[in-house]
DNA sequence: TAGATTGTTAATCGATTAACAATC
DNA sequence: TAGATTGTTAATCGATTAACAATC
């Protein structure tokens, strides 16, 4: 229910509250400030209340923001209030890994399956592995949210085409390629190398190590 | 050599461009200009030149930019043109994945050990796995670049405090956790829930897709 | 030379920061 | 009531875009 549109830069910082709103309300905390959770997370205060200001303001004058509340109301604005149905394509090293990673189920998404071309297994992590051929049959009987791509790069695009024309709307792609997806399409890239570049980068160049963790 | 601090959004295309231009190379392109270059990677030919232009511009007027050459003056920019020795500290699935994967090697990167606490196998895909209580020990003996931290995020703060007081200057870091770390320490974090949890905001708000793989 | 395209300066746009009235 | 802190408007800053002279 945004009014204005969003911009990226908030949009980015969102999972961020709301990693350090459950932080603090496991540590018992119930109640934070602009300024206290500015600081938590690097940002200014004015940054915070402009942020939350963006769905309505969800605080309190002279109290400040209920921590509990405040959670609330950004799971919702995250999409965490119901859960999703995922599917993995590629059961490579990362394909596997995302498998077996427990992390996800708490907030809600659950993958139901994996794909790949090869089936030396029936299962990885009790999740069922099938075989590509199967993919478009499995997506029209199985109400899927979001496909994980982690296929090699070569086939991502194909991959891709494929998943979008059984339906999918959602992509979490970890190909290291630019997959152009039609409108309505969202998509959410995982760049292992560039991020990598990203920091062998920042080694080169030691300097403004004033502002960390910033992303 | 950057004359003035370079800005987080020029840093973070760098990878892109590099990763561009070595696909142009691969396709036998010899020569690109800006308005192609910009088109390739959703960008504007004013930005990919402004980008350039920042660390002194390689072009020729009228001609445009050499992919090799162009190429070649972003690796030495990101760093790549050396070698860099890492190691993984957590052995789970992030970690075994990681070990596994095969595209590093060729831009320079080397995974040269494992660390856990438990080490039930020997070597993960070649790469020895050595338990936590010789992580000082490898790391007085090697000159490692970078350290990748895969532990889980209740013991990610420690560990990294461990590898800064070995002397470690770089971290990837993939525990969902904001290390605070000295100055003159670098860190890069992947959030791989962030990053979903950006997907599943996306997923709900669907609109604004004229823009695509931004990221 | 004429055409193309860069490097770079200036203009615009948008995000961050500052300020403060509203109000709990 | 007095103190604290938000929500929101205005000011500032920085990044993106536009424009164009330089030049290959």
């Amino acid at each position: 229910m945004p009014k204005k549109e969003i911009s990226e830069a908030v949009i980015k910082r969102l999972p961020r509250y709301y990693r350090q709103l459950k932080h603090l309300q496991e540590q018992g905390i119930e109640k934070i400030s602009s300024t206290k959770l500015a600081e938590n997370l690097n940002l200014t205060a004015s940054q915070v209340r402009q942020d939350f200001c963006n769905f309505g303001g969800f605080g309190q004058q002279g109290y400040g923001y209920d921590v509990a509340k405040l959670k609330n109301e950004l799971a919702v604005i995250l999409g965490l209030d119901k859960n999703f149905n995922l599917i993995i394509v590629g059961a490579g090293n990362m394909g596997r890994a995302l498998a077996g990673y427990k992390g996800f189920d708490s907030d809600g998404f659950v993958i139901s399956a994996l794909f790949d071309v090869v089936t030396p297994v029936e299962s990885i992590n009790n999740i069922p592995l099938y075989n590509m051929d199967s993919l478009e049959d499995y997506l029209k009987n199985n109400n899927i949210d979001i496909a994980i791509i982690t296929v090699q790069k070569q086939v991502a695009k194909q991959v891709a085409r494929e998943l979008v024309d059984c339906g999918i709307k959602s992509i979490w792609n970890f190909a290291p390629v630019d997959l152009d997806l039609p409108k309505g399409v969202v998509v959410e890239n995982i760049s292992l190398k560039e991020s990598l570049f990203v920091l062998s980068y920042r080694s080169k160049n030691i300097h403004n190590q004033d502002e960390q963790n910033i992303d």
